[in-house]
RNA sequence: GACCGGGUAGCUCAGUCGGUAGAGCAUCGGCCUUUUAAGCCGUUGGUCGUGGGUUCGAGUCCCACCCCGGUCACCA
């Protein structure tokens, strides 16, 4: 049949061409009422039924018989008795089919099944003599099989015992590491039921779920690259969002009190085990509130998802080469500290910011303290605050802590402090190591936003175009508010321990291959 | 974009000083009715990331490029 005789995907063409010939079967399955879970089907083991039966098999059978379907992960062909683990989303179950119990042609099916096909079995649930809960085929009254074929797989399988490890081939070929390597899809689980419990979360305290433009004339919102994209029909660029952020505002402009995105974010810049170049952000803003509302907001909001979903407020990471040895603990109990940046950076590195500039033995003081940093301080007092603190301290800012009063002019879209015009009225909120949250008192003073924009598009090489129709919702009126983001990926990362944005992202960005990878 | 590490059978990996390309599992053929990475006997499978170069001879040395991971830069 091939030429290539022991070549994989030959052999199970070749199968499939004996299952339609031989077997008068379609190797690819059609509807199928009634399957189970097979954590479901486990859980309606019998103990008291399986050990009458087995004590006399003469009597009433009373165990419970149930038709599952999986991926087969495992094949052991015994003579006359054939065992095959088989795997869905929700966990591994054993098959037993045997000569005996099934019809020849169906016994002959599970002979020649391969590891990867995905099929059904119907049988009484019984454990093994090494105590496994095991599906045991066999034909019912109702016509049914006890064993098929639901899906005929033709691609090699991973191993069945190292799974798919090459870090590349899990993330282009997701659809083998999401069943290949279960605990894949148990994260995919999480950051699905995380998602679930931040809409629940928010929508129990009055917030309404909007969607803004995802292509925007002009990408604003925050200070990133675009990607660019093109309208055949009305001839014009367009930018993949930075930010939602402006689009959210003209909405508490048009008289919203409380509303909320989750959604995709684009940003055209370097990926690293923290950056996707399209990643998931909440963002949320209230009317007449301020960076405290949003702040209290998401400690509850986070806590309140720590505890739905992992039943607890202490997150350990853990090894990934030895899962037994716990690698870091995030203790997310509250109050979550708030403090000042210059404050922090006074604990870390002494220096107690007083909007001068560091002197030339301070840098140098700093830089020999701290060398690999490749602390970049030659910028304005603030400049260097920040970066001191970005390479300095937030880095150790394991258990969740909110940052306040942060130099104003990084910040282009929140009010300024009341007591202090050089900070702005914000706090970022970091938790094991990484910023995963800023929170605003928004700027509503259409003048002042004016004023910070013109001043970024000085010194911007970019020239970032100015939203001239934002700065007109404001001249409209929008009401004192407090909002936050919060990026969702490093949120789900820092719940699961996971050490890369592309463990917590199915599909990361990945340069295309030859051959339509 | 810079630097470091990696790319060898379907999967997971060895490959010494430059000297015939290896193992386990998977595949294929046999045996086996309670296996657990089943076992036993046999079998097959390679563009050593790609392209050049050095050499009698390159998986191995040199150059360029491709892809992945990490660190840095940019950024959240």
């Amino acid at each position: 049949m091939s030429e290539h005789p022991h070549d994989i995907e030959a052999d199970r063409r070749n199968k499939l061409t004996r299952l339609r010939d031989e077997f008068k079967i379609d190797p690819f399955g059609q509807r199928t009422p009634g399957i189970v879970p097979l954590d479901q089907a486990r859980a309606k083991y019998d103990e008291q039924a399986d050990a009458d039966h087995k004590a006399d098999p003469t009597q009433q059978d009373r165990r419970p018989v149930v038709k599952v379907s999986g991926r087969v992960m495992q094949h052991r062909e015994m003579g006359n008795l054939i065992f095959m683990s088989l795997r869905d989303a929700s966990g591994d179950l054993q098959v037993a089919v045997s000569k005996k119990a099934v019809p020849i042609e169906q016994f002959k099916l599970a002979k020649i099944t391969d590891l990867g096909d995905i099929v059904i079995a119907q049988g009484p649930l019984a454990k093994t003599k090494t105590g496994e809960i095991t599906v045991w085929a066999a034909a019912s009254g109702g016509g049914d099989s006890a064993y098929a074929m639901a899906c005929k797989s033709l691609a090699p399988p991973p191993g069945k015992w190292h799974g798919l490890q090459d870090p590349e081939q899990r993330y282009r070929k997701r659809y083998i590491d999401l069943y290949a390597n279960p605990q894949v899809m148990d994260l995919a689980q999480k950051r699905i039921r995380i998602i679930d419990e931040i809409r629940g979360f928010l929508r129990e305290r009055g917030y309404l779920e909007v969607e803004t433009p995802m292509m925007q004339a002009i990408a604003g919102g925050a200070a990133a690259r675009p990607f660019i994209t093109h309208h055949n029909a009305l001839d014009i660029d367009l930018y993949l969002r930075i930010a939602p952020e402006l689009y959210l505002k003209r909405l508490l402009v048009g008289g919203f009190p409380k509303v909320f995105e989750i959604n995709r974010n684009f940003r055209n810049e370097g990926i690293s085990p923290r950056h996707n170049p399209e990643f998931t952000m909440l963002e949320a803003y209230e009317a007449f509130g301020s960076w405290e509302t949003m702040a209290g907001m998401v400690e509850e909001m986070v806590c309140t998802v720590a505890e739905r979903v992992f039943g607890t407020l202490e997150i350990n990471h853990r090894d990934t080469e030895d899962t037994e040895k716990i690698t870091k603990t995030i203790n997310l109990k509250r109050p979550w500290r708030r403090v000042s940046m210059a404050e922090l950076v006074a604990e870390r590195t002494g220096w107690k910011f007083d909007k001068q500039p560091l002197s030339a033995q301070q840098i140098d003081a700093l830089r020999d303290a701290n060398k690999g940093k490749d602390l970049k301080l030659d910028g304005t007092a603030a400049e260097q605050l920040v970066e001191v603190y970005e390479k300095l301290v937030e880095p150790t800012l394991i258990d969740p802590t909110f940052v306040t009063r942060v130099p104003g002019v990084i910040i282009p879209l929140a009010k300024r402090c009341s007591d202090d015009n050089d900070f702005a009225d914000v706090y970022e909120l970091a938790i094991n190591g990484q910023e995963i949250s800023p929170g605003y008192s928004e700027l509503n003073d259409p003048d002042e936003q004016e004023k910070h924009f013109r001043g970024q598009v000085g010194d911007s090489e970019e020239q970032q175009k100015i939203d001239e129709d934002f700065l007109e919702a404001l001249r409209v009126g929008m009401p004192p508010a407090g909002g936050m983001g919060l990026g969702i990926d490093r949120l789900v990362m820092m719940l699961t321990g996971a050490p890369s944005i592309r463990d917590v992202i199915l599909f990361p960005l990945m340069r295309p291959r030859g051959g339509g990878d």
